[in-house]
RNA sequence: GCACCCGUAGCUUAACUGGAUAAAGCAUCUGACUACGGAUCAGAAGACUUGGGGUUCGAAUCCCUACGGGUGUACCA
């Protein structure tokens, strides 16, 4: 039991035994007591003035001298103006730390059998991975975690973009200017090189519409009638077509795209459970539509196309099928949403993709419930802000990009540098350097990335890159690899938690801060899988560190003279190297022994 | 036009979902290594939470309104 559902349920107890009232403990509002307050724990008084009939003062004082005569664990309470400050007693934090200290798994819930599915990553074959790609992944991965560690069973999927006109251009670019080059030729990775002729081809293809421009044809036409897009379009109804040629250069072209990604992936430490392809979905979703018109959820216009009214939800009509039978994405979407569920019959389903799709999704969700489907309740769009660069926003199409596989060199180079100057890097052999300065990078990388709240947007100045110290991935690392040190040098590092006699012992506000901390774990957890937010963990993360250093700073842990202090320091320690540790691990991140 | 999101110290972000005197990091200034690791710690300075109104014991948070920024409103995906 957390400290707050503890505080809720007593509170809630009083509340019946003093003015005959039940209320629900998840009803009490509690809040952290403020450090210029004694207290650990303040229960906000106010909305109990209804049933006491007394002023916010005395009712607080009420629950306060009841709370105090009747549980042990509230030590001593202060009221100010309509707040209830509880001091809780030394022994149940102590208590709390020998529990979590013994605990194999502290904070992680036991699978309760529920199943999601998180949907992310979602890439193009056309283009290498950029920074926003980089967002969305480490988004994804961490909830996934998270989620895991909150007890669901969890399938990470996914769904890549593999066909379509854009794919064709970067096809047809190649065919035309490439010249036979491969990724082993050029040595370039094989996602960069395709990437190349999709730049390529709208570079030659602007060319064309500004020379038919010139000679006089209005702009708009001049895009349609351009050879190079005719082309395309050309290629991409013979990939349909299912012509030879085209789907063998195509698998070709994809291969190497694969084979890049891969790498990206592995760099970033992501993975994923289930892989869906466009390719193999994209004509699905008529069953639905077909479903629909039986059910008259749909209707269809006189020229035959399909479409959803949905203006009394305060949305607009919605095209779900072209008037000559071919789908759209919505189409498709729909589609994949039923295989997705017919293959694994999850409970809840997360799409992590960015909020410029906002609409889509509450238009494929309510779509997906006027069918009458049960299970598009669990359906969730987590819309995350896109990644702006001074200059503006990323354009693929024109290469302003934030490259991920040079922006991950880059942060590995910085922190190579950095750990050179301030670390004990030079103490280790060069193996291990080179994996040191990796892990660092890609923690100030990733931390920098989840920090901040999914819902806002990012700006990310290339030039002034990213810190690594102060609230940062690095810090974090830092505090872990001191502790280590700590520990080990006490005579190495022990399988066993150390443990310690809680009856000679009192705390002081350090000790106390930490323990607060500690045990607020499991309620992060919780609370980031709840709301699907890596950012919570991120900055419990970042103040528990603090927290921690300011401790380690004032306090003798190994060199403490009472030995039981030393014992209960060093359990303290080894505790919040666990939390940092598994903590980070929620994150997709990696902490050194030593750095 | 309409819809959705956002606006908090110079900059980047917090604020337990309506609670007390809005909290951190960076940058600036000052102090602390013969110490269990200074990528640290302590301190100073920096905010009428974009402006205006409302709701109530209480608002950064909810409502209205104005302004500023972004996105969507495709028979593209």
């Amino acid at each position: 039991m957390t400290i707050t559902e503890f505080v809720a349920g007593i509170t809630a107890e009083t509340i019946a035994a003093l003015y005959n009232e039940t209320i629900s403990p998840s009803s009490v509002t509690l809040n952290e007591t403020r450090k210029e307050f004694e207290g650990d724990l303040t229960v906000v008084s106010f909305p109990f003035t209804r049933f006491s009939k007394k002023s916010p003062e005395e009712t607080a004082r009420e629950l306060g001298a009841y709370m105090q005569s009747r549980y042990p664990e509230v030590a001593r309470f202060n009221v100010i103006k309509g707040f209830l400050n509880l001091v809780i007693s030394d022994a149940y934090w102590l208590g709390r730390v020998q529990a979590i200290s013994a605990s194999e798994n502290y904070g992680i819930r036991s699978r309760s059998g529920a199943k999601v599915m998180i949907e992310y990553s979602s890439p193009n074959t056309n283009k290498p991975l950029h920074l926003g790609h980089i967002r969305n992944n480490l988004l994804g991965y961490s909830v996934a975690r998270i989620l895991e560690a909150a007890g669901y069973e969890v399938i990470k999927c996914n769904l890549v973009n593999d066909r379509g006109i854009h794919i064709c251009k970067s096809m047809l670019a190649w065919e035309k200017f490439g010249d036979g080059e491969t990724p082993e030729s050029a040595g370039i990775k094989g996602d960069h090189l395709v990437g190349k002729y999709y730049v390529l081809f709208d570079r030659k293809y602007k060319e064309q519409v500004s020379e038919l421009v010139n000679g006089g044809m209005p702009e708009e036409e001049a895009k349609a009638a351009a050879p190079l897009m005719r082309e395309a379009q050309e290629m991409l109804k013979r990939w349909e077509d299912g012509d030879q040629e085209v789907v063998s250069l195509w698998k070709k072209m994809n291969g190497w795209v694969y084979e890049g990604f891969d790498h990206t992936y592995r760099k970033l430490g992501v993975d994923f459970d289930q892989v869906y392809y466009e390719s193999e979905t994209y004509l699905l979703g008529k069953d639905l539509v077909r479903e629909g018109l039986d059910k008259g959820v749909f209707f269809r216009k006189a020229d035959g196309s399909v479409w959803i009214d949905l203006s009394e939800d305060g949305l607009d009509e919605k095209l779900l099928l072209r008037a000559d039978g071919t789908s759209v994405y919505i189409t498709q979407d729909l589609g994949t949403a039923q295989l997705k569920y017919d293959d694994y019959r999850m409970d809840k389903s997360v799409y992590v993709v960015g909020n410029e799709q906002d609409y889509h999704f509450r238009v494929l969700f309510l779509i997906l419930k006027k069918l009458g489907r049960a299970w598009a309740e669990g359906l969730y769009h987590l819309s995350y802000g896109m990644v702006d660069l001074p200059s503006g926003k990323m354009k693929s199409r024109e290469g302003t990009v934030v490259d991920a596989d040079d922006l991950i060199e880059e942060m590995i180079e910085k922190a190579r540098q950095n750990t050179l100057e301030l670390g004990k890097a030079h103490e280790l052999p060069e193996e291990e350097q080179t994996e040191l300065f990796r892990k660092v990078g890609m923690a100030a990388l990733k931390y920098f990335l989840l920090r901040v709240d999914p819902k806002k947007r990012l700006l990310f100045d290339p030039n002034e890159s990213i810190d690594l110290q102060g609230h940062t991935g690095p810090f974090i690392q830092y505090t872990y690899a001191r502790i280590r040190s700590v520990l080990e040098k006490g005579g190495g590092i022990a399988e066993e938690k150390t443990t310690f006699d809680p009856a000679v012992l009192s705390l002081n506000a350090d000790e106390k801060n930490l323990i607060i901390l500690l045990n607020k774990f499991e309620e992060i957890i919780g609370e980031a899988a709840e709301t699907y937010n890596p950012a919570i963990m991120a900055n419990y993360l970042f103040e528990l560190a603090k927290t921690y250093n300011k401790f380690y700073h004032d306090n003798p842990i190994r060199k403490a003279e009472d030995p039981a202090v030393q014992a209960f320091r060093v359990c303290l320690s080894e505790i919040t190297a666990d939390i940092i540790s598994r903590g980070m691990g929620l994150l997709g991140i990696e902490v050194p022994e030593q750095m």
